[in-house]
DNA sequence: TCCTATGATTAGAG
DNA sequence: CTCTAATCATAGGA
């Protein structure tokens, strides 16, 4: 019953899946958990016990996984908003696996339910021959039982696995990467650059900035975070977009002084020094602020 | 198909 | 938590 080979065979996620560090903390940790328990191991047991906690994670998991409501989507920290095909993909796979799942699992029950009136029979039949104590029909059901319920427990731990590996294809954020729209670059882009200086929006600049550019304040963060060091690395390349910007922001600048008839600000919004944007503290020696 | 741009994630520092 | 720096993985162009 692998339902991980048969439904989903892509090497490569896989591979990403099995990269266990990028995986969100809940589900990595499940899945640690789980592999370290079948290893078989006792370990730091702070979970209850008597109802094999580990099983009920995993059905938790699985429920939190497929439920009637539509999964939680969120891989983390992107809102992503394009989706709709992508995923009605993915339930649609959810539900395939499920339904493998559940189908295992029935099947399961019930070779176990007939493997244990199989071992009652030949129990009974014994009977007759040598005393055999209720006690004993006790263990062996017990027996059977765990032995069952490991299987059904590969099970699940299969099911885990390969919900995972479908996660990860389908909804880890950088496999989905995509561009912001021209407009959103835009307007990320003349902000930088209008604020070269100290290019850090605070709490309240990135909300307008997201809410402007229909992204989240995460993606705003990221993408300041990522300019910064990409500017500072290399500066020589930007200076083409930084002088379109600083003339840009240069242009509302002086409209905005026109409209206001006033004079005296002309050179404090941007002073174009070596084609268009301030020397600015944060790139001179590489250190910021 | 390779290369660069770019958004996201990470570890680690503060 | 935010930030940097490194890195990953994809998008998009030549």
């Amino acid at each position: 019953m692998t339902i991980t080979d048969q439904s989903l065979d892509e090497a490569q996620a896989k591979k990403h899946a099995l990269n266990c560090h990028r995986m969100k903390p809940a589900l990595f940790s499940v899945l640690c958990e789980i592999k370290e328990k079948t290893g078989l191991s006792i370990r730091g047991a702070q979970e209850e016990d008597p109802p094999d906690p580990q099983l009920m994670r995993l059905d938790n998991m699985l429920l939190a996984e497929g439920g009637p409501p539509p999964p939680p989507p969120p891989p983390a920290s992107a809102g992503s908003s394009d989706n709709s095909i992508e995923h009605s993909d993915y339930r649609a796979k959810l539900t395939q696996i499920r339904q493998i799942y559940h189908t295992e699992l029935e099947k399961y029950e019930q070779a176990c339910n007939e493997f244990t009136t199989h071992v009652m029979n030949l129990l009974r039949e014994q009977s007759r021959t040598r005393p055999i104590s209720p006690k004993e029909i006790e263990r062996m059901v017990g027996i059977i039982h765990r032995k069952f319920s490991s299987i059904q427990m590969q099970l699940k731990q299969s099911t885990c696995e390969a919900v995972m590996i479908l996660r990860s294809r389908f909804l880890d954020a950088r496999r989905k990467r995509r561009n912001f729209s021209k407009q959103a670059t835009e307007i990320l882009n003349e902000y930088f650059y209008s604020h070269l200086s100290n290019p850090y929006p605070s709490e309240e600049a990135k909300e307008e900035l997201a809410k402007k550019c229909s992204i989240t304040v995460s993606q705003v963060s990221n993408w300041f975070g990522n300019k910064r060091i990409r500017y500072k690395k290399n500066i020589g390349k930007f200076q083409e977009e930084a002088n379109l910007y600083a003339a840009k922001t240069a242009v509302t600048a002086a409209h905005a002084v026109a409209a206001a008839v006033q004079n005296n600000q002309t050179n404090s919004p941007t002073t174009p020094n070596s084609g268009g944007y301030p020397a600015s503290c944060y790139q001179s020696d590489g250190r910021i602020q």
